[in-house]
DNA sequence: AATGAATGAGCCTTCATTCAT
DNA sequence: CATGAATGAAGGCTCATTCAT
């Protein structure tokens, strides 16, 4: 083990190749859901559309179950890392800033793919998933309340929980709707909406 | 109903029937949804609730979505009476008073039937309703919209539209979260998100 | 109810077309299992023998394996019908007789349907249906064992049980053997057999 | 172990390896078989129990059921050699004694690996190759066939074809049932079931 | 030779819908 | 009009077998 020979750790071709169709067939599903809706979404046509066999499908996944919670995974990944991002980047600013910036970052991540996002939206209740999406739920609100306690001193007496509350669900259904409202997506409509999301939170919370 | 008339012009008996057995089917595929879940809500499964034959289901109803779409149409009206009841009686208060009372029906409404309702809010998109269902949405925004114009004088300059967005977005939200966390249904809670949700929406009204 | 008509009670006919839809299934299965094995003996293929649709199939026998027990069953019922009228018929007889009686009728019994019986022999274990098979076993052990106690007489000192089991294994085996050997089959040699195993059997008893 | 001689004549390396290999899935095969049952003996499985790939399975077998043939003569061969020796072993000694032994045996033999005997009885007949396991009962009633006429005089008159299916069948069919009836296991048991068999097989045949 | 990813025919089962009675 | 038996397309999934590496 220490003696490992000094070569690149090549991955061997077979890892390769596995990923690749695993990556193929999540995104097979996902496009197909967009596309084609959920009732489409069966495992012989993931596969075709993925170009694998239904064989290999059950090869990485158990279930067709399986393969929805991976595009959700991946999905929610995605957002969570922008929202992450936008957390540890607004911690320290002041709260009508931190505010704005995050409304900001929540309606572009609803963007990121926002057709997939309706889907899932509609499809993850049904499917056994909503522990994993209320894990990311969980993280939200958390980060949402570290902030709020961190910046207390700037706002009026409020349980921080509460406040959490109030503001994850405010500031997501307003950026969910727009996102849904294909007709809000204008630059200068989402500069209106993040002012007055902003406005509308900043205002609750002072 | 003793005294009942004794020349009721009774309807004649097969239209009674009908109405029953239509009834019972849309009571059925409600209550199956509910308690059974939508995978078991089969068209011949209904009709063994609902005590009617797969034949006589079709006979009223074309199709399984039409079925759906019954009983998303019963809850939504239900909900719907209840809403334009709370408009009419407020549409003469002052802001601050309507909207409690809005808030509070909004909650109550999302309370008629809990279950029903996210059922529903999860298989609507996919039963091709949207369309029906967006037209709620645009009453109940035209009627926050109409009050918001009647009241202009006791709120800062604000275009009634995006008004209207921002304060159904935010009121439906919260009541939609409230009602998912079963925990945030006690009576103490239930008032305290009210007069939260009050002072938001107040708050950047003003 | 009790002015019952006295028209025939016919059966309704939808209730005819059940039993034979019923009876074409159960049919077409142990056809195919004597004539293509076990393996070919899939659902759409019996469907399809049996001149009727999957879901026919699958509205009257819950699974696959129902209508293979179904099968079962039948063949079982026919063979136990002989035999039970045997042992009623020989149940005052003396042992001599009454032996040769049974194994006669073990033998035709085995006959009744001897392929069946044979792919049957190879597929019960297998399916869970050890339970009922071992019923009808009981039952033969019981039928002997009860003959054995009532001529108790005419045979040295003995334990019931442990007769009723040699006579039930020596029989039953010969019975099975000479089936399966086709050879076997010519009249003058079953007329062999029948007085080997008689002799076997009494000589034993006595 | 120890003084092996220093120049075994090792079989080239990969000769070895063969044979280890196919002793793995073999002995994977019947492991199977006895603990997980029939339905899960896929070549997957087996191979992976073998701790050999698919691959190799097919380097060694041309299909699945060339396994299972390879199970099906290692465990006869097992209970031929300890049968043949029993037949050698009895040779010259008088029926009364042979027959004893020999029911012994033939207990025993049931023995070896009831569950796997078990499996194999249930499965043998639907993977076609009955012809090799009837080839070790021909070699049965051979073996039996040459005792009886060897020991003709002790005996009465008797077609020795017809003996040897008698005693077989019989010998054989209270050996199978009762290794399948744990209940009769006991040691006591098996003793009263040796008498029982020997005094009703040389009840026969003098 | 060994590996194990890939294949795809085919199995069991469900369910919306039709139609003879 | 009601009934419910019948239909059959389609879906999820398994597994013996092949083949590129």
């Amino acid at each position: 083990m220490a003696r490992k020979p000094p070569t690149t750790p090549r991955k061997n071709a077979s890892q390769e190749r596995s990923r690749a169709t695993v990556d193929a067939l999540v995104e097979a599903t996902a496009r197909i859901l967009v596309k084609e809706g959920f009732e489409k979404a069966s495992t012989n046509h993931i596969a075709e559309i993925a170009g694998v066999s239904v064989g290999s499908l059950y090869q990485y996944f158990p279930s067709k179950e399986a393969l929805v919670a991976a595009v959700i995974e991946r999905h929610n990944e995605e957002i969570m890392n922008v929202v992450r991002a936008a957390f540890a980047e607004v911690a320290d600013l002041p709260i009508e800033k931190a505010v704005r910036r995050l409304v900001t970052v929540a309606i572009e991540a609803h963007h990121i793919d926002p057709n997939l996002h309706r889907v899932l939206a509609e499809q993850i209740p049904r499917s056994g998933h909503l522990a994993e999406v209320e894990a990311y739920s969980h993280e939200i609100h958390a980060l949402v309340r570290t902030y709020l306690e961190r910046h207390r001193k700037e706002m009026r007496k409020l349980d921080p929980a509460l406040a959490a509350f109030m503001c994850v669900s405010t500031i997501e259904a307003i950026a969910h709707n727009t996102v849904l409202n294909g007709e809000m997506l204008s630059e200068k409509m989402v500069k209106v909406l993040v002012d007055e999301t902003t406005r509308l939170v900043v205002g609750y919370l002072k």
